[in-house]
DNA sequence: ATCATATGAGACAATAATATCTCATGGTTA
DNA sequence: TAACCATGAGATATTATTGTCTCATATGAT
């Protein structure tokens, strides 16, 4: 059971990180350890550094966020609907989500153009479920997009404090952004 | 004209640290006074430590906030019209803003009350204009305070970004909230 | 012109965070 | 059991940041 404890210290600290730095962006890497019950030089055994650390969380932040819009889109048959799984995919990600948008990341081009990239097919979503009518056709992308964003992160936010169900808060972000930005009755 | 400079370099140094740290909430004091265009003793003299730099930073963001909504208020008829004044004047002060939710505030009581208060404030307004029609009442004062604040931040980028000028920003996010929580058709 | 005050620049010390290394331990595999 | 590996704990070094101090300078007030 050698790499399946090698993997459950890891990710851990990736967990442990993600849960502090979305708090509080500026934790120090003592309280990431700490958080994830591990010895910084555990940490440091991972994570050569506190900039790798962070590289990695961005690398995996995008992945997994790909990975659970992807699979939700599996067998749609419709642009709008693959804009609803995606929220509902994402919402319980709300931190790496946040992670990705608030994180200053330095020099990293590959990193760079990867979110670039994501953001871009997002455009081209909306702008399909725009086609679709699901949008007013007035409303420029860019808001709609940034109001997607952002009421994932509300959404998170109610999940986190238990004010909502997973199910309820993705119910209320879709409602909210879909009445909120369609077409006037 | 003492007093006018003299307020003019403590000025830029808050106007620097709202625009630095909303970026990058852990950026050191020599980033914040470099662009303020100030040395880093100055900084510190008008601040003697980080803490109390965060601690001014905040009063003053509550304090512009209060300001800006409560002048924003003068002479309306209604609760609903009152959110819509209140949106748009506090859209402009989303660093303000972010600034508020992100940093953490150690354990100063009285900073933590006050922002209490006013997220409280916001609270009984939204259930003041659902009385008045605006929301739907199925929805809970919760989710609608959560979908204003992060549209409010949503509004706040678009302006930064040149994406949208303040009045239509503004006008976005008003029809966002109340088309996606009103009630529907 | 003179004085007071705010400032910038830079030296300096104190502190906190980061990174490296060693060693003892406990669990895993062979 | 023996060898192995990841780990925790802690010592240590290296930076980066923070906070204090001094001095020369500029600017405004009188």
């Amino acid at each position: 059971m050698v790499k399946s404890k090698r993997l459950s210290a890891r990710e851990a600290l990736i967990e442990a990180a993600f849960e502090v730095l979305s708090r509080n962006p500026g934790a120090s890497l003592s309280r990431i350890a700490g958080f994830a019950g591990v010895g910084r030089a555990t940490l440091h055994r991972h994570f050569s550094s506190r900039q790798e650390l962070l590289q990695k969380l961005t690398q995996q932040a995008l992945q997994e966020m790909n990975e659970a819009a992807e699979q939700a889109c599996v067998g749609v048959n419709s642009y709008s609907e693959a804009l609803k799984k995606t929220l509902t995919a994402v919402i319980p990600l709300g931190d790496r989500y946040y992670f990705l948008t608030r994180e200053p990341i330095e020099e990293d081009t590959e990193l760079k153009k990867a979110i670039g990239q994501q953001t871009r097919e997002m455009e081209n979503l909306v702008n399909a479920a725009k086609d679709e009518g699901l949008f007013d056709s007035d409303i420029s992308t860019d808001w709609i997009v940034q109001a997607f964003d952002h009421l994932i992160y509300a959404a998170w936010e109610c999940m986190r404090n238990e004010t909502a169900t997973p199910a309820q808060a993705s119910e209320l972000a879709w409602r909210t952004l879909t009445l909120g930005t369609g077409k006037r009755a």
